[in-house]
DNA sequence: CTGTATAGTTGTATAATACAACTATCTCTG
DNA sequence: CAGAGATAGTTGTATTATACAACTATACAG
């Protein structure tokens, strides 16, 4: 049961309020250019490529499409952005930063960090955790319940291949273990080399990989390979969750989809490797059926850690 | 010591651009009312007892005082507020809410309190109190190092690894090469082999790598590889400049860093590949020396391209 | 009494936003 | 294949917020 909600939601609403203020939201231009604040949301939207089209900018920014249209008009008056019809759909134009564009949004990055990285210099470093969790958290929460109660859409999963997949995973594995335990170079080199010859063999009936996409990046990924192991035996790999998805339940979706497909293809067991601590992560593979069959002590990653391998029996027909 | 500051800041400003659009500051009116933004906002500051006066409001809300002047005026008319000389200076005018205007403010905290409610019924109670000491504390470190300024930096050229270094060198080649050329998976999986198997090989002398991060992520990059070619001919590898910061000049930079190593190591020849057609990287190929020295049709990634071959004879002492 | 500063107002200009209606294009159905 | 309905984007129009500049009224120091 929570206590003091009434008190915490008035100050969540104090904070957000003074935030706003001080990240200059009532004011005409923003982030030290004589931009609007929308124009510089465009921008930095079509800058990181979440944002191709007009109506996706209509959709980020939450702004009525004649509003787009006209900021759009003035960056593409300006020089900062180019539109190019789209070939298969003549409605569709498609935007991009020019040279001028980037300089800008590089300029604007540039201030935006030395903003915000003066006013964290003050913190502790476990503050700044707090805040980036808060803020993240908060944020997804607000979108999320706007979702909830206009018309929910949850993220897909994607089957099989698209450009970046291969470096998205071996990225978010680099990331996450460096930051967990410690794992550089070696670790990433061997995710990134054993991920690229599996995916020389994703032809194969018995292998199969999962994705999500969420604002124009893969954020969440798992993988079956039918053929590294003997015998009818399937190996679950490369499964990962980003941080902006952590918590949503996308990991139990993935989960789920890479063991459906394996109960199809008759696999008797399925074999995972994992480390003790993740608990998250095992008590989603104790749902679906898999057991701890194995423990082993290694530091071939620059860490000691401790490997687990849970397996799984197949669910025959 | 601060680590992954540069991510910390990225994560904190697309947070807040995403909270700032989620609690629709870039809409018109503000908190299921007919108000702007700033009028809610004086409203309750007015309300809450922490302005008394049209400067007062100003101040807090940062706004030119006609700006206030003018929102007071128009909830003057409304009958939400009233104003009453001072009677020590004549030139001040306090403010206070009517019975009218304490309605609509219990009104808009009504409507904010199950907005914010619903939003983190589903967050746990710890991730609540993360919520508000990092609203709290990041509102309050924001206001603190407002007049603060500091020389902007340009993006640091690093050398050696850091994690995610592979994978954000293959995504940026895949991402790059899918878009111009339709490059899709073996492109991207040589390239993680190749890259992975060159990164193992990373302590040898002969051997360098070079990138630029700007805003937590790796965005450029540039390899010279010592030992895939014969004799002591090195191989300009993995040159690449993502869209934020390409014509920067961060490829010129990247490219004499890379050079420099060249001419240090004594090698005899330095030898790239690229494709007929990218004269931006051409040019800068030339300025340093490189001529093209062979080329060849080729179709072994799926899409017709002429490959050229550029040497630079070595600079000897 | 004069000069300077402050609180607040008004004239004026600019610009962002939304609603509505339009054009051009795409897709589906009969 | 033609027509209807939907979508992407543009334009006409209206409203409103914001800032700069100049003003009035008042306070205070010398």
């Amino acid at each position: 049961m929570k206590s003091n909600t009434a008190t915490d939601i008035e100050r969540i609403r104090s904070a957000s309020r003074k935030l706003v203020r001080e990240l200059g939201f009532m004011e005409q231009t923003l982030a030290g250019t004589n931009l609007s604040p929308s124009a510089v949301h465009a921008l930095i939207e079509i800058a990181e490529g979440r944002a191709t089209t007009a109506r996706d900018l209509s959709d980020l920014l939450r702004l009525e499409k004649s509003s787009v249209s006209r900021l759009l008009k003035k960056l593409i008056d300006t020089g900062d952005v180019v539109e190019t019809q789209d070939e298969d759909d003549f409605r569709i134009k498609r935007l991009t930063l020019t040279t001028r564009g980037r300089d800008l949004f590089a300029a604007i990055a540039k201030s935006a960090q030395t903003r915000v990285g003066q006013a964290i210099v003050p913190l502790a470093e476990d503050t700044v955790r707090t805040l980036i969790a808060g803020l993240e958290g908060y944020a997804e929460a607000l979108a999320r319940s706007r979702s909830d109660s206009t018309a929910p859409d949850e993220p897909e999963i994607a089957e099989g291949y698209r450009p970046t997949l291969l470096a998205r995973v071996v990225e978010m594995h680099a990331h996450y273990y460096s930051g967990l335990v410690g794992f550089g170079l070696p670790f990433e080199t061997k995710v990134a080399s054993e991920l690229a010859e599996f995916m020389t063999g994703l032809d194969a009936p018995t292998n199969g990989i999962w994705h999500v996409a969420s604002g124009g990046r893969i954020r969440a990924s798992i993988a079956i390979d039918g053929q590294d192991l003997e015998g009818d035996i399937a190996h679950l790999r490369w499964f990962i969750v980003d941080d902006t998805l952590r918590g949503t339940g996308i990991g139990k979706r993935l989960l789920d989809a890479a063991i459906a497909f394996c109960d199809a293809q008759g696999f008797s067991e399925t074999h995972l490797w994992t480390f003790q601590g993740l608990d998250t992560a095992r008590a989603l593979y104790e749902r679906v059926g898999f057991q701890l069959a194995e423990e082993k002590a290694g530091r071939q990653w620059g860490a000691e850690v401790i490997e687990q391998r849970f397996v799984r029996i197949g669910q025959l027909d």
